[in-house]
DNA sequence: TGATTTAAGTTCTATATCGTACTAATTGAT
DNA sequence: ATCAATTAGTACGATATAGAACTTAAATCA
């Protein structure tokens, strides 16, 4: 949720947590109108994940990483495999479950994604020094794993 | 879209849009939590717009300064109406419009739900000093000004 | 003034997200 | 070894988001 002014009499804390949002809203409305019609940033996250983290990966695995439901995981992975993107395979190790690979076409369709936004962040690039986006990078690391260490963000358990 | 464990491979101004991605989602997940059934941050921010910035104003300039389309707007007010937090009265200015105004009920609701916050952003405060802080939103809003207005950002018009 | 175009808001429709409940397989306890 | 409890994944239902098209009023223009 957005909004364009923030006002300065907000607590700062929910100034940052409002920023954050509006920038969220901001970038991925940039990068999907980068993508094909129907591919969302959800798609292109989980291919991504797949290429920088490991694939083979269960559908599980990959909920637990985004912390989104895993009924939500399901409903990606059903769009990237309607779109030949990833494919299944049976888990050796545990029938119930399947492991998700990405294809040759998956991985053509993430490295599309990257070449569309490089003019965009290349733009970026040049109007906020590499060291300040370092620092942003590095403090906001830092507040992800509070956030996600904490007992605060512990509210809502998933699964 | 979220994921735990950025890879420092990454190009940098990826991962800062990465980390702001993964920050909105739990710190959306926190406030919701705090918040009644069924109410949403989209509630929240809407009757925090209209104390902050001014109450009587038409859903079409709501909408613009959330960013979202106006269908968005409609169903979020509908949502504020049926729990009586807003009100709405003619627009004497235009027969076609109307405004939109904040009642008792409403700033109850939105002060309780600052109030059911506080113990975590108090939390977070322990955690990450003010001056840090400070200079994350700074940084943040130079970064969410520019993406507001350069040309990037207009790739998706609204209305 | 009357006709055309633009604008505000809603309705209708599609779909992404996510909670509940289910099926099938695994694990654990005895 | 058997049965209970847990776990992986899916199906289904509810709802938030958002595009297209519609209604009504306003603005523009002849």
């Amino acid at each position: 949720m957005a909004e364009t002014s923030p006002d300065d009499a907000l607590p700062l804390y929910f100034r940052l947590f409002n920023e954050i949002g509006i920038i969220e809203q901001l970038s991925r409305a940039l990068l999907e109108a980068q993508l094909p019609a129907g591919m969302l940033v959800s798609h292109f996250s989980v291919l991504n994940h797949l290429i920088r983290v490991k694939d083979g990966r269960t559908p599980l695995e990959l909920a637990r990483a985004f912390q989104m439901p895993k009924t939500t995981m399901t409903h990606t992975l059903g769009g990237l495999h309607k779109h030949q993107l990833v494919e299944t395979r049976p888990n050796p190790e545990d029938k119930r479950s399947k492991c998700i690979w990405i294809t040759d076409a998956g991985r053509a369709f993430r490295e599309d994604a990257i070449a569309a936004m490089a003019p965009d962040m290349g733009e970026l690039a040049a109007h906020m020094e590499a060291g300040i986006a370092q620092d942003l990078v590095s403090k906001l690391t830092d507040l992800r794993i509070y956030l996600d260490e904490s007992r605060i963000a512990k509210t809502r358990l998933r699964e």
